[in-house]
Formats: C-alpha cells, structure tokens, sequence
DNA sequence: TTGAAAGCGTTACCAC
DNA sequence: GTGGTAACGCTTTCAA
C-alpha cells in the first residue's frame, strides 16, 4: 500500500542504496541519478519510514524535551525556543527541509518524579537522539539516582543529555551540555531590590518543597534579607506549587497574619499572579499598598502588571541554545552556566514596583 | 552493546516469540514462563526497540498533537489534558506502564501553514498512531486542500486523525472525530453581554486575518450589535496576532481614534491582557473607565484582571476527550460537536465586568 | 558512481 | 503453550 524506498528504486531505474543515498545526501551522487530519484520521490509521494530506518541506522531523529508543566508559558517559552532552534540555521518561519529533521517531542512531566522516569525510559525506547531537561529539579536522592542512572543508559546508547535551567550534575559526564540559572543570585537581587526601596516586612511565596528552584531562590532570598540585616521571619515564608491558586492562597495566609506586610515576593511569575489577585480582592492598591515582585520571564503576564517587580531570565535564549546544542552544535560534555549577569540582564529596564 | 530481546531470550531460556507475548501481553503464556521472562527483562535493564517494534508492526505509539503556539497556555492546557488522556484510565500522576504506552509529541507550529505541513510530513514519516489538530485553522484554499491531502494520506496509513477546537472538515470521512468549538456563539454571548451592560461604542481586536478562530469570533460579535441594533463601525476592529504586544498595539490605536470607547473585546486572553496593560498605561481604571472582555479560557491570565470578562471554552475537557479519542476510545468516524452551552458553560460564574 | 546483500530488533504466522 | 522464521523498510559495508 504504502510507497517505499525500493518502490522509488524501481521507478528511478536505480537501486535502493542510491536512493538512500540520494535522500540522505551523505554520499556523493551523479547530478542525473540524483535528479531521477528525486523526480520520483515527489511523483510517488514517497515519505520515509522513520522506524526502518531509525532501526537500520540505530538512532533516531526525535529530541525529547521534559517539562514540568506544558501550560506554564515559563516552560513554553524554553520548550519553543529548543524546538526552534534543533534545525540548525533556518528561520522559525521557513518551511522545514522534510528528510532527516529533527522531531522535538515535548514531555509534559507534570512535576511527577514516576513520569519523568517514565518518559526517559519512552524516549529510550524510541533511541531518541537528544533529551533535554528542563527547569528545576526535584530534591530526592533516590529520585535524583534513579534519573542519573537512566540518563547514563540514555547516553551510553548515543543519546545527548542537555539539561537547560537545570542545575548541573555534579560530575556527570554523560552530559552533554548544562544551562543553569543562577536562581540564587536572581532572588538575591530581586529582594536586594525591594529591601532598597525600604521594605523591611516581606512576605516570600515559595514553589513546591522539594525542588531546587524552590530552594535557590529561597536561598538568595533570605541571603538578601541578612546582607541587608533585616529580619528573617519563618512566618512570611509559605510554599506551595507554581500555579496561580497557590499564590493566591498564600497571599491570603500571608495578608490574613501578616497586616504589616509591604511587600510579597514569589517564587515566580505565575505565583505572582495569584498573589496580585489576592490583593486586589482585597482592595490592596499594587504598589502603593503592596508591593508585588515576581521572579520568571513571562513578558506577557508581568507586563499586564505593572506593578510587579521582575528578574528576567533568558529564557527564550536558554531554550534556543539547549535546542541547538541538542542538535550536536558547541562542544560535548562541556558545562556552560548562565552567568549571573545574564540572568539579571535586563532587569533594570523591567523593574517598576514602588 | 544495549540489550535486545534475543538477549532477554537467551537468558530466560525461552524463543523470543515467547518474550515478544510476554512483553505485549496480547498472547497467553504459561505463568511461570511469564514470570521467567519478566524477571530477565529486570535482570538486563532492557527496554524494548521501539522504531524495531515499530518497523515490525508497522505502527508506532506515536500521537502527534499540533499547537499553533506552544508558550501560549490555551495550547498548553489543551495538549497537556490530551497528553494526560492518552493512555486510557490511570490517574495523570501515577506512573505510565512503559510497555506499549503511547508518547505525545507535541509539535509547534508557530503557525505557519508550511510548518504545520512540515509536522503532518514528519508525523507521517514516525507512522503516528494518531494525530490531533488543535486550534483554529487557516483558511487559504491551497493550504487547506494540502492539509486535507496530507491528512488523508496518513488516514489511510493507519494513522487517527482528530481535530480539537478546530471546525469539521466537510465531507472528510479520514478523521476519526472532530470536537469543534462553537466560537461564533461564544462570541455572540461575550458581546451580548457587554451590550445589555450598555455599552454601545465598543472596539474589537481580533486574531489574524486568515484564521477560523479569528473570523468566527469576529462574526458572532457583528451578530451580537446587529440583533442589539448597535452600530457596527468597521473603524472599531482591528487585526493582529494572538499575543500581548499585539493587542497591546491595538488598544493604543483604538483608544487614540475613537476616546469615546466603552468596552473593548478581544479574541482571547493573551490579546486582552494586552489591552489592560494599555490601559493600565493611560490611567485608566478598568472596568470603571473601560471594560475590556476575553474569549478564552486561561484562568491563570483572567483571575489576575478582575475586570476581564471572559467566555469560558472547556479546553481541558476538550483536550481530555481529544486524548482519549486520539488513544482509541470512542466510535471512529463520529463527528462531536461542542454544544455552545458547553461553551459558554462557567460564563456566568466568571462574568465580572462592569 | 552504483549495485548487491547482509544486517538492524521486532512481530506474527505457521508448525509442533 | 512454545519455537522457528519469514518479513518489515532502511542503511551500509563490500565489490564492481
């Protein structure tokens, strides 16, 4: 029923090893053979079986891309920017050269460790050709062993590991390449901010317990606050997960036992949200009341808020970069960390809070 | 160098046809055999070959699912619940069962006609178990008759084709199932109301030109003055593209021409969060100097902006119920509508302004 | 520059 | 219930 590649050997006159070559372009070719073969490629429709010959060459053309969670734009960006950027020059909007692209296929995870394995093990299944990890990790060492161990099968097997706003792993050198933000300088300046402007009671909404976003930018936060010799009141640290409800709700724990507030920093921008809501419902006035900071790059949230306080992260260009390093482009197993100032670049233009 | 089913064979001392209906389950086996294998399987770590398997059964567990943008949180959300439903009962947080479990890719076409027949071709060349199409389509006659040629091609390989929020091809038997948003009602309703309210002078910003969603939409406003008798300026709407700056843009320029403005709908959130950062830039208060009403349903975005009315569409249900249809379940060839009242279902709960 | 043919790791049909 | 063994469609030496 379907075409095959010997179907277009036949209607070429020539054998199916040319014709491989042909479409493969990795061996030299007359210009007439060549011009036979594609002539019948597009006359036969003919569309490679990607399984035959990922089986017969060993290794495939799909990229996995693990997030966290596929509707937070934060990962949307990143996971855009890799896919945009696995097909080497190209502009996003040029029609990709169908044969021997790369397919991104982008894991939503939804913070569960069972399902981060689980696609690792999906995409080994498939002899994916690169994974990229995206975003904080979760702080379990059994978890954390787990995934080390399979990302070393992964990557004995041919597989590139990027890891991309994640932190690194100590000493693996099965990685192929690490794009970490330095969190813990970023919340250290985000509150470094705030604490200039003279707040001293701030109110910091966490993300979930036991990831390293969480716990960086904690760090810097509370890093900030002693530097500055403010005080640190456990009481105005509450945790919950990176959505809008959680933010919302610890604003209301926060303003509820905490009237004295002047100011609330979360964790990031979606929890920023939340916790604007939360003060509006209550008739708070941002910034003139509250003073709202968050900590993501999510232009098209901070922007609607104009009150928030906003550390940008490259994210767009972290993604670009994981992406074509996915794709095999900079050098193996080198470990390259966003700088610090490249995390806060841009800051001083976005920061509005009063 | 990596395991192979001969290997598992070998060591559990049994053919690997045996090992082949242990681990696809779909054959009876003697229990203690069963047993055997499934312990050589854990012994070796092996994880099966899937373009192998792929190859041999000449269907992958491949579901494509295509998004127009993929840091937009109306896809996120759709691909995320479509993703969660694919692999039939199970809780979206327990662990997949690696074996025989279906992976999303989620592609972005950023959308680009070129790049969506791009995706269609790669998806083709994996042999996709199914592909889900979502969002509005553009509506150029030659890429339509592409797509739909593209579509039937992969129909006819054995791939299920389902369209999520997308309107029903005519007359295509190749797709499986169709869950159309009925965005012409939701946007009489959204409009409707802001007409009972008493706004008569009230600006659109609508998607991009070519698309469904956007024409849709825009129609079922016009049918909303016409039946209220309002005036329909023409001068009121503007084009642009489903993002933040673009509505952003807009607003300045409706609200430079035409000061007497009461209300301004856009044709979804991220647009109309966009238009409340302009506003919000110009000093005025919303709603009590200008209402601005959404389409979409991305609560994140809506619960920051009080003021935002917005239509709710059940995109999670319709992602969930895409899944499940792309996965199998459910009468093949059956078109499913999403009635308008389902559209418009929650409107009333969330409607807020004034 | 091109062709022949041996795999690649599974699946599925046919015997036993 | 289990084993043997052709496919599956492509890539890639090895020769010519």
């Amino acid at each position: 029923m379907t075409v095959t590649l010997a179907d277009v050997a036949a209607h070429a006159r020539v054998s199916p090893a040319t014709v491989s070559r042909v479409l493969n372009g990795n061996y030299p070719v007359a210009a007439a053979t060549r011009e036979r073969v594609l002539r019948a490629v597009s006359e036969l429709d003919y569309v490679v079986n990607g399984p035959a010959s990922a089986l017969a060459a060993a290794t495939s053309d799909l990229v996995g891309i693990l997030v966290n969670d596929i509707a937070d734009p934060f990962f949307g960006i990143m996971a855009g920017a890799a896919q945009a950027h696995l097909n080497t020059p190209s502009d996003a909007s040029a029609p990709i050269r169908t044969n021997a692209e790369r397919l991104a296929v982008v894991c939503n995870t939804g913070g569960s460790p069972a399902r981060e394995l689980t696609y690792l093990t999906l995409l080994q299944r498939q002899r994916a050709a690169a994974v990229i990890l995206t975003g904080g990790a979760i702080e379990d060492a059994e978890h954390s062993a787990a995934v080390a161990a399979k990302l070393a099968r992964l990557a004995e097997a041919g597989t590139r590991i990027v890891l991309c706003g994640r932190p690194a792993l100590g000493g693996a050198e099965f990685v192929h390449a690490t794009l970490s933000f330095d969190n813990r300088a970023g919340a250290r300046r985000l509150t470094g901010h705030l604490l200039s402007l003279g707040h001293r009671r701030i109110g910091y909404v966490a993300g979930p317990a036991e990831r390293t976003t969480t716990r960086h930018r904690l760090e810097g936060h509370r890093e900030a606050l002693a530097a500055a010799g403010a005080a640190d009141d456990p009481a105005l640290v509450l945790h919950g997960s990176y959505d809008r409800a959680s933010g919302r709700a610890a604003a209301a724990r926060l303003l509820s036992a905490a009237p004295d507030l002047t100011a609330i920093v979360a964790a990031n921008d979606t929890i920023a949200l939340g916790v604007c809501a939360e003060a509006r419902e209550r008739g708070l006035r941002i910034p003139e009341d509250l003073s709202v900071a968050g900590f993501d790059d999510l232009p098209s949230a901070t922007d609607a808020v104009p009150a928030l306080t906003t550390v940008r992260l490259p994210l767009y260009e972290a993604g670009a970069r994981a992406g074509a390093l996915a794709a095999g482009a900079g050098a193996a197993g080198h470990v390259e960390v966003v700088p610090a100032e490249l995390v806060v670049r841009g800051s001083t233009g976005v920061v509005r809070a009063g």
